[in-house]
DNA sequence: CTCCAGGCGCCTT
DNA sequence: AAGGCGCATGGA
């Protein structure tokens, strides 16, 4: 290994598990990729590189190692006591299955923009395609930084103010079709100062969700993710596809005709004050066990 | 070729 | 309120 690529900086995982690759992979962000053994990705300006060696995360950042520390320490959720989240699940045969196929799966702390912007380009896309337009925009319009010497240069997501102040048909040819508009009223919104992210925190869940629902292509799943990934609402609860498909296979096996609204009240009171990170356990099993899922009596 | 993908907006009942 | 359909694009 060169010098170039040997740590500038650690940053202990004092509540175990933690699974770096499965944060990463898991859909909830999408503009990480792997190489050589690192995680390189942007978090607003900061380009890091990122592993896990065992109990511990270890960095290559664009910026100064103390500030990077804070960064990444919030961005990782490592100061977060995830056994004691874990906990708070209901008691749930098919929940706790899916927590231990995907140990040390964490809820990760994003930039607002950056994630209200992913999941607008994510609906009726499949991840490797979102990461693919997530990709092409960021090296359109973000400026080029490497996280060190000797390290390849990463390009940071444009943020609000940049994505505003292009047209459609330069969003389009990003390969995001009818998404284009949607993505540039989002952030003209968010540029113009007519939906203030941060705010949002301060805002009681529900309340939260209505303004995002506001904008232009946010409705209810991708408010939800916006919420849960980027605004600590931890009991805001996504339902997609794959959502859909365990809510109906596992907790209203048998029954037909179950609607959407019957699926999402029940989520509400089954999954407690964490929701969103159970479904976070819940969607990852699905998507990766499709097979299991969809054979009866295998609990 | 067809089908579907971490949905949403709009249009019918 | 609830259900159906079109929307761009790309990969299986």
């Amino acid at each position: 290994m060169t010098p170039a690529h040997r740590a500038a900086g650690w940053l202990p995982i004092r509540h175990p598990p933690f699974c770096l690759d499965l944060c990463l992979e898991s859909g909830q962000t999408f503009g990480w990729r792997q190489e050589r053994g690192w995680w390189l990705g942007t978090i607003r300006r900061d380009v890091c590189a990122v592993r896990q060696v065992k109990d511990r995360l270890e960095f290559v950042s664009s910026v100064k190692p103390s500030e990077a520390a804070r960064v990444l320490r919030h961005y990782f959720a490592l100061d977060e006591d995830h056994p004691a989240v874990i906990a708070q699940f209901p008691v749930d045969a098919f929940l706790r299955k899916a927590v231990r196929f995907a140990g040390g799966l964490r809820i990760l702390r994003q930039d607002p923009w950056e994630c209200l912007a992913g999941f607008i380009l994510s609906s009726t896309k499949q991840i490797i395609h979102i990461r693919q337009i997530w990709r092409k925009v960021s090296e359109s319009w973000g400026q080029p930084i490497a996280p060190g010497a000797g390290w390849p240069c990463l390009h940071p997501f444009p943020c609000a103010a940049t994505v505003a102040r292009l047209s459609e048909a330069q969003l389009r040819a990003c390969g995001m079709g009818f998404r284009a508009p949607y993505l540039l009223g989002a952030a003209r919104r968010v540029a113009d100062g007519g939906l203030d992210l941060e705010s949002l925190r301060r805002l009681p869940t529900a309340g939260a969700r209505d303004r995002l629902m506001a904008l232009p292509g946010v409705g209810p799943k991708i408010a939800n993710c916006v919420l849960l990934f980027s605004l600590d609402k931890a009991d805001a609860f996504p339902v997609d596809t794959w959502i859909m498909k365990v809510l109906r296979a596992v907790y209203f096996r048998g029954k037909r005709r179950v609607s959407p609204a019957r699926l999402i009240g029940f989520s509400a009171a089954h999954f407690g004050p964490y929701a969103g990170h159970a479904q976070q356990y819940l969607f990852h099993y699905a998507r990766l066990n499709p097979l299991r899922l969809a054979m009866p009596g295998r609990s």
